[in-house]
RNA sequence: GCGCUCGUAGCUCAAUGGAUAGAGUACUGGCCUCCGAAGCCAGGGGUUGUGGGUUCGAUCCCCGCCGAGCGCGCCA
């Protein structure tokens, strides 16, 4: 039986009685923060006092009246400016343990939906190692989809490889150039090339794969280059002369990269704990004609218009600031146009909702791809932007750099091996996602002996530990007596193992997978604190079984929880 | 300048419009001859940046101001 639902009946009911023309009115339980306001609590009262025109404490003393008898419910009471205030028996608060052991690891599960939604996250450019930022949004984004999934949602998890703009060719042309290098041509490094060592790891192979194949003389490459202060120019004049000089062979230094990069990528991840059902590659949109189809489709409907050469949308008349170039006046797409036709394609392939977890520097870019969706004919209510914010990091007190062509930043990887993927993951849920994260890198460090992971973990173990000790067969347990569960401790804990399945729904309504990582902490504080109070190896049978029943539906909740965030759950520590 | 996001305990962060705003950390003092002390118990700590408004009720919603981050490109 479900509680809160029996309890609105109750509630419903009583509504019925006291208020009929009032009877639709919403019926919300929440549970009270306070041990002594009961069990769960209405504002259904206040809620009614303002229609009824009358005191809500009247008003909830007629309902109280109406209620109909639940051998659920021990007490009720009015409390405050009018809170219904439920006291549960005891057989009703210890219910949840069987519950939990019943369904095991589906405990907590919402209905399975045939709502399909797309979670699409990190993309990041495969142009050089993750880096902390791209840390948070894989965790985050992989959370969310586990959680959306967990409460029944059909999810596809998506990344966006973005392997056709100038970022690639800029990726190449700093391979290519250090490959130069190797075999001694005078070639100045573009202080706006990719720095990283990585770049030089990827010369090295492909000049071991391929001795001096690719060698061009540096005064070939230097006339493509203009003589112009403009740093950007002169690196597009150097990108022009790969292409110019390698012919067919560029395609073979841009693809190398492009998987050296990717595969990096997905193995960190992978390791990371972070999984993606399509890779979708920017390029297939531009093979298949879709960008071409996007833009066209825009034009036929009236929302393109010529300017200085270039095609524009006006996405003005959808509620961005300025109007934005899909085509330039070179003939070449901007990414904007890729990523008009990519949120189509979206769609076309029948997700119901789609998820974009972006950066919080490109909330600026929202406004136009939902007018994009808008102007072509497509419901942008579909799309969902979370934005996930800033990773600051500070070495030494000082902030660090974060740039990725400087090649001075610290990898998700770096991280990793520090602090340890548990440790990494939870630390990531540990705030809500719009809220900017300073990462202290020495703290990081010399906190990850007391970061919370431990703490849930360490719940966990010592559950294990317990049950190991008792070596009983715990099927048994599903089917113990909870009665003698009584202590308040114990019926604290009971409640927040009855909170999870609840805790699942809004955490995913509200795309906030933080709470599941602060709910696990009180969970485990729960439990800590029966576990230190009471005794579960006692003499007495129907004691120990109840008690062991109920550790035994706490390591359920710890394990479903924690899976769901990617943290590991250890018999022993 | 305009736009988006944020501002909560010394520090790091929570809080579907609800009751006395909560955790962790740090600090102080207790608890292992007993299932793991990576734990537990107790204590001090707050004008929720600020001024108004809406509401029976505002950390939450609306407006102004102050402060911080980000964005404002025919880059991605």
């Amino acid at each position: 039986m479900d509680v809160r639902q029996h309890l609105t009946d109750l509630l419903r009911t009583a509504l019925g009685s006291v208020a009929p023309e009032q009877f639709g009115t919403e019926i919300l339980l929440e549970r009270p923060k306070q041990a002594s306001h009961g069990d769960f609590a209405s504002n259904l009262a206040m809620q009614l006092a303002r229609e009824l025109k009358t005191n809500p404490r009247q008003i909830a003393e007629r309902l109280v009246r109406e209620l109909p008898p639940s051998s659920a419910v021990v007490k009720v009471e009015i409390a405050g400016a009018g809170f219904i205030n439920f006291t549960l028996s005891a057989a009703a608060r210890t219910a949840v343990v069987g519950a939990v052991l019943a369904a095991g690891h589906d405990f907590g599960r919402g209905p399975a939906s045939r709502v399909k939604l797309q979670v699409e996250f990190v993309s990041a450019n495969p142009t050089g190692p993750l880096h902390v930022g791209h840390g948070r949004g894989a965790a985050y984004g992989a959370s969310l989809a586990s959680l959306l999934a967990f409460a029944g949602y059909d999810v596809t998890r998506e990344y966006y490889v973005n392997d056709a703009g100038r970022q690639m060719d800029i990726l190449a042309v700093s391979a290519w150039l250090r490959y130069l290098e190797l075999f001694d041509e005078p070639l100045p490094f573009p202080p706006n090339a990719y720095q990283g060592g990585y770049v030089r790891e990827m010369a090295e192979q492909i000049k071991q794969a391929h001795g001096d194949r690719y060698v061009h003389p540096a005064e070939a490459v230097l006339a493509c280059v203009p003589d112009t202060e403009d740093a950007e120019a002169r690196l597009d004049g150097m990108i022009l002369a790969g292409k110019d000089l390698l012919g067919e062979d560029w395609a073979y230094i841009h693809g190398h990269v492009l998987s050296e990069q990717l595969a990096d990528c997905r193995a960190d991840l992978e390791e990371f704990g972070v999984h993606f059902d399509v890779w979708f590659s920017e390029r297939s949109l531009f093979d298949t004609g879709m960008v071409t189809r996007a833009v066209a489709a825009l034009e036929q409907s009236g929302h393109i218009y010529l300017q200085d050469g270039a095609k524009w949308f006006s996405s003005t008349a959808f509620g961005d600031e300025k109007d934005r170039v899909v085509q330039r006046d070179n003939g070449l797409y901007t990414y904007f146009a890729s990523d008009i036709a990519y949120h189509l394609n979206k769609f076309e392939r029948g997700f119901d909702k789609v998820i974009d977890v972006w950066g919080a520097d490109h909330h600026g870019y929202i406004p136009r791809v939902k007018g994009a969706l808008s102007a072509s004919g497509a419901n942008a209510d579909r799309l969902d932007v979370t934005l996930v914010q800033f990773v600051s990091l500070f070495r030494d007190g000082q902030k660090a750099s974060m740039s990725t062509r400087s090649g001075e930043y610290v990898t998700l990887r770096q991280l990793r091996e520090e602090v340890g993927n548990d440790a990494c993951r939870f630390f990531y849920m540990l705030r809500k996602s719009d809220q900017a994260l300073d990462f202290d890198l020495d703290l990081a460090k010399s906190e990850s002996n007391d970061n919370p992971v431990y703490y849930v973990q360490y719940a966990h173990a010592r559950i294990c530990s317990v049950l190991a000790q008792w070596d009983g067969d715990q099927s048994l347990l599903a089917r113990a007596d909870l009665a003698p569960l009584l202590h308040e401790r114990e019926t604290a804990l009971c409640a927040r193992l009855a909170e999870f399945p609840e805790l699942i729904q809004q955490a995913s309504r509200d795309y906030a997978p933080h709470a599941l990582a602060f709910y696990l902490k009180d969970l485990a504080g729960d439990f800590h604190s029966w576990y230190n109070a009471e005794r579960v190896l006692v003499d007495d049978e129907a004691t120990r079984h109840a008690r062991l029943a109920l550790a035994l539906a706490t390591r359920q909740v710890l394990q479903n929880g924690l899976s769901l965030l990617g943290v590991s759950q250890p018999v022993s520590m």
